[in-house]
DNA sequence: TGACTTAGTGTAAAGTTTACACTATCTTGT
DNA sequence: ACAAGATAGTGTAAACTTTACACTAAGTCA
């Protein structure tokens, strides 16, 4: 038992993880096996330790209930309404994560939970409040693709130009111009190409890219 | 006592609360009457009630230790570094909060603790890990005024372009030019003449805006 | 070898941002 | 009463950025 003198709430992480993949934006859940909110799908997340920053508890949560880890990672928002978890005062502060489509490696959690990735299409109904925290997450990367250069973090090593901007468009759900975006994205300085290429299909081969700064998100314009 | 099955950190909100005065952005704080830090300034703030959400524990400290009310408030970052605390492990959901320059009313605190002022060119040595979260708060106000309306917050009722501009160039410490600057500002269509003049000085009188939608927040561009 | 597919490239028009200087209207001092 | 001094108020052209748009290149496959 833990005693205080105060009433303390209890403080969770929950990460809104998001991978591009079959055309799709799509978003990692695990289904919940206790009450409350048994049997609804829910984000990741548990308990901050309290030897263990709060960025630190979520890439452990993320580690083990999905087998991620060494992603690009961010504060998103902390939501604290006082009746949002229906056993005690629960705040939760959200993180998102982005996770390059080739390093989807589910399962290796540990826990008996299932999980699975769900296109933002068609997401099932959540547990808690994680509907309005998965919202402002998607909010936040639609305005950051703006920005940033956040759209690197789907990528895997090496991509061609036209899988990048896949990758807008699908998160954008905006049809872009082939020259202007190779001219605006060539232009930031930030990729560069390896040397080799992509051959796929019946149609010419593809140059193949690399980010220059890849464990950096920078703002641009 | 309060008796918990798992550990649980406290949590506090603590407020950095900017204002423009004098030709120069201002930031509120409080001297600290008890350890640790005694003596040293700090952020308004405080622990969370159970009954109350995060920004409502923000704007019941900020009213408590400052006087202050009705103010804009936004939540700014969250910051659970394990030691950020001697005592025991403190979570604090920051926010920042605006006020503009005619309602500074300080002192209506019921606290003993002293409370100040101070220019962000010469703010003291703060307790806990403030700074950081001053400068992210300034960082961010910075970076808002160029993509949201968010500079109205300082304003009166009714102001002058030229008062305006001031707020700008004070915060953003670059000169602007005034016939773009008056271009831009009514182009965005956030404000309009009341057809009141202010006339102070031995010069021609300005015209007094106000604000069309004071309680939102804009995002522009 | 022709049909199909995606990769790769430049230019002109439209729109936005920047630079820049003079007149208007008031107060104050002589 | 009028000159000096202060801030308010206003338009235009040049520089820069963004957008729109169509053809050739290099592969595979039938």
């Amino acid at each position: 038992m833990y005693q205080y003198e105060y009433p303390h709430p209890a403080v969770t992480t929950d990460v809104v993880i998001f991978t591009v993949r079959d055309k799709q934006l799509k978003l990692l859940l695990i289904m919940r096996g206790g009450e409350p909110y048994k049997g609804k799908w829910a984000l990741p997340g548990g308990f901050v330790q309290l030897d263990e920053d709060l960025e630190s508890g979520a890439r452990r949560e993320l580690a083990e209930e999905t087998g991620v880890s060494g992603v690009y990672l961010e504060q998103l928002y902390t939501y604290g309404a006082v009746d949002r978890d229906p056993r005690e005062r629960v705040i939760t502060v959200a993180y998102y994560a982005l996770i390059p489509s080739d390093q989807i490696v589910l399962q290796a959690a540990t826990d008996a939970e299932a999980v699975g990735w769900f296109s933002m299409d068609e997401s099932p109904e959540l547990a808690f409040d994680h509907q309005n925290i998965v919202d402002m997450a998607h909010q936040r990367l639609i305005s950051k693709l703006d920005y940033s250069t956040i759209a690197f973090q789907f990528m895997p090593e090496e991509f061609t130009l036209g899988e990048l901007q896949d990758v807008y468009e699908i998160i954008l759900r905006e049809e872009m111009d082939r020259r202007n975006f190779r001219k605006w994205m060539l232009a930031l300085d930030q990729i560069k190409e390896t040397g080799n290429e992509k051959r796929e299909g019946a149609h010419r081969p593809a140059k193949l890219y690399e980010v220059i700064n890849p464990d950096k998100v920078e703002i641009i314009k």
